[in-house]
DNA sequence: ACCTGAACACCGTTCAAGT
DNA sequence: ACCTGAACACCGTTCAAGT
């Protein structure tokens, strides 16, 4: 089990100082781009999304130089989200397969509010130049907390990788939103990896 | 374990009657995207396959009308590879463990032969109106010929579903092209998914 | 320091003209 | 019946001019 350093992050947009102005307009292209991104997904028009908040492209692409940018931070609250979720879970004090289901699923959840956004985190995983990797980051610390709490309990089989795991349900979540399948019908796939990592109930 | 009907396919492409020069183009079409695909994934340049093959884009869009067309073409004989792979793993008669290693295994390097494949089989398999559709027909039915081999051994654990294994493995290699891992490095993940599927060693 | 919007570049797609 | 390539449309990106 790999043990990440816990993910301690300033809220970096706030603590940037801006004039009234830009600020105003960092807010706008904000707020826009959560709309359109929910409504055309990840890989919306980013044209659209200035037109949406009354900015010109060029302004835009001065708060944000890239897409990746824009969508690392429209993620912010959302894997701060998914953070306090892991943290929920192993304070629920489920026995180990529903710890799992449920982490997983609020995962696999949270992870679907944008199209495409499942695809981006999972390639962002491995790329330290992604501005979305430091995000990723919190997810992977969120991940191993849970399973670092079960791998104590002797839960786990030995050897099992929480990156790893991690990144069989990225995918799994990029599989659901590629393929539009809703949660439920994103289980069996999942139960078929609690499976892999549980150790046997027979072993005790 | 849904049984699919075994896929038998007469090639569509020389089974159409062309003009001579059509055919030509058609066959410089489909090499010039093998070579762009492999060069720069299936998101490349349609003007760069029309300008590799010397032909206008008017050829290309009347011959392929839209991408998941040629990439349809293109996928024709490595989906029978696949396929065939498949039977070659149920004669080769290793243990359930090892025939699941080499199946995956081999369909995850095929998979990644084209950058972005993986993707396009991954939303292909759930999608009737996609052109690639009945490619991903195929490779359902190899896998669960593989999976009914095992299950009819007894091997597998009861109620696994051989679709969603399938896409929990075109998931995994999605991954793996995605953020550039190599085979040996999505083993593990293949591994926990093996383990999630087998019967445990334990029960006779 | 920041915003605007015209301008440019790139690429997918169509279609009139040609054989 | 098929090919060509100019033309169009769309969108990301830049940058000179303005506040």
């Amino acid at each position: 089990m790999a043990s990440t350093t816990p993910a301690v992050i300033a809220s970096e947009e706030t603590a940037k100082p801006r004039r009234a102005d830009a600020q105003r307009n960092y807010d706008k292209l904000l707020a826009a781009a959560r709309e359109i991104f929910r409504e055309h997904g990840a890989q919306a028009s980013l044209d659209d999304i200035a037109k949406r908040a009354g900015v010109g492209p060029g302004t835009l692409y001065r708060h944000f130089p890239t897409r990746d940018d824009l969508i690392d931070a429209v993620m912010r609250e959302w894997s701060e989200d998914v953070d306090s979720d892991s943290d929920e879970v192993i304070a629920a004090g489920l026995d180990a397969q529903e710890t799992l289901r449920t982490w997983f699923g609020k995962f696999v959840e949270n992870i679907g509010v944008y199209r495409g956004a499942a695809a981006k985190v999972m390639s962002a995983m491995d790329d330290e130049s992604s501005p979305i990797y430091r995000k990723c980051q919190v997810l992977v610390g969120a991940n191993d907390k849970v399973l670092t709490h079960l791998a104590g309990r002797g839960e786990l089989r030995d050897g099992v990788d929480s990156r790893e795991v991690m990144r069989l349900v990225s995918g799994i979540a990029t599989v659901a939103d590629q393929s539009h399948l809703s949660v439920d019908e994103s289980t069996p796939m999942l139960d078929i990896v609690i499976q892999g990592i549980l150790r046997d109930p027979s072993a005790p």
